[in-house]
DNA sequence: AAACTAGCCAACCGCACGTTG
DNA sequence: ACAACGTGCGGTTGGCTAGTT
């Protein structure tokens, strides 16, 4: 990646995309693909920085998105994959295709983690509440395990998560619905590939085949195995 | 009908790590 | 080896909407 400096920017835009803006984007995508994200908005003719671009491409504007609610088989891949990677979101996502680490972790706090207390679960451990631990079962300590994760992942993914993966993956039932603005990205789906094989639009698209595919850095969904 | 509350979701923030010069 | 920069990740927050009182 380039080292041009970080050219003092005129203000930027914040908070919500209009459909203006993610056409721009996503036009600007389909054209020449990322490269480099930083450049994007520049080029795009887009006033965000480059980190806000990939963010809206990666968790709204990618075609390979599925959208819609979480079948019962997806949430059940997600608690799975819960019990042995904690909340490695990206790495929860790359086991789950058309899905984004935003999108799981929201499903995650909103939804799943409700119903696993409702079930006498406790969420951030996995194991049954008892009452005296309720309290003191904060949701942050996650992931006991971390070190052995990888290992765990591959052998245990390899069963009962695949099956349940693919079982939601499959002849998708969902259907996806449009954003709630007039541009839809879903009505198009052709993108180039990448020009400097880098991350991002191509590389998600490929991964459409290999379910391992993380979309984004790869290995550095490990890197905060001991910070938590 | 209005006020309040809870839930959901999109987006931002800060940090860590990789790459490049 | 170091600094600067780009990128990815998880945590957090703000705003919108639906439901309830």
């Amino acid at each position: 990646m380039g080292r041009e400096a970080a050219v003092a920017r005129p203000k930027l835009r914040r908070g919500l995309w209009s459909p203006e803006e993610d056409e721009k984007l996503y036009n600007h995508i389909i054209r020449y693909g990322v490269g480099c994200w930083s450049s994007v908005p520049k080029l795009a003719g887009l006033e965000r920085c480059g980190k806000s671009c990939r963010l809206r491409w990666i968790n709204y504007l990618r075609p390979d998105l599925k959208r819609g609610s979480f079948s019962q088989q997806e949430e059940d891949l997600i608690i799975s994959l819960h019990k042995i990677l904690g909340n490695r979101w990206s790495q929860i996502a790359s086991q789950l295709p058309g899905r984004t680490d935003n999108e799981i972790k929201n499903f995650w706090n909103s939804c799943i983690k409700k119903k696993l207390r409702q079930r006498g679960i406790d969420p951030a451990t996995h194991k049954p509440l008892n009452n005296d631990d309720v309290v003191a079962a904060d949701d942050n300590a996650v992931a006991p395990h971390r070190h052995q994760d990888d290992k765990q992942l591959a052998e245990s993914t390899d069963d009962h998560c695949f099956a349940a993966m693919d079982a939601a993956s499959s002849d998708d039932p969902l259907a996806p619905h449009s954003p709630t603005v007039s541009f839809d990205p879903l009505s198009v789906t052709k993108v180039p590939t990448m020009q400097q094989g880098s991350y991002g639009a191509a590389h998600s698209f490929a991964r459409s085949d290999n379910h391992l595919c993380d979309y984004g850095g790869g290995e550095r969904g490990l890197r905060r195995s001991d910070d938590v």
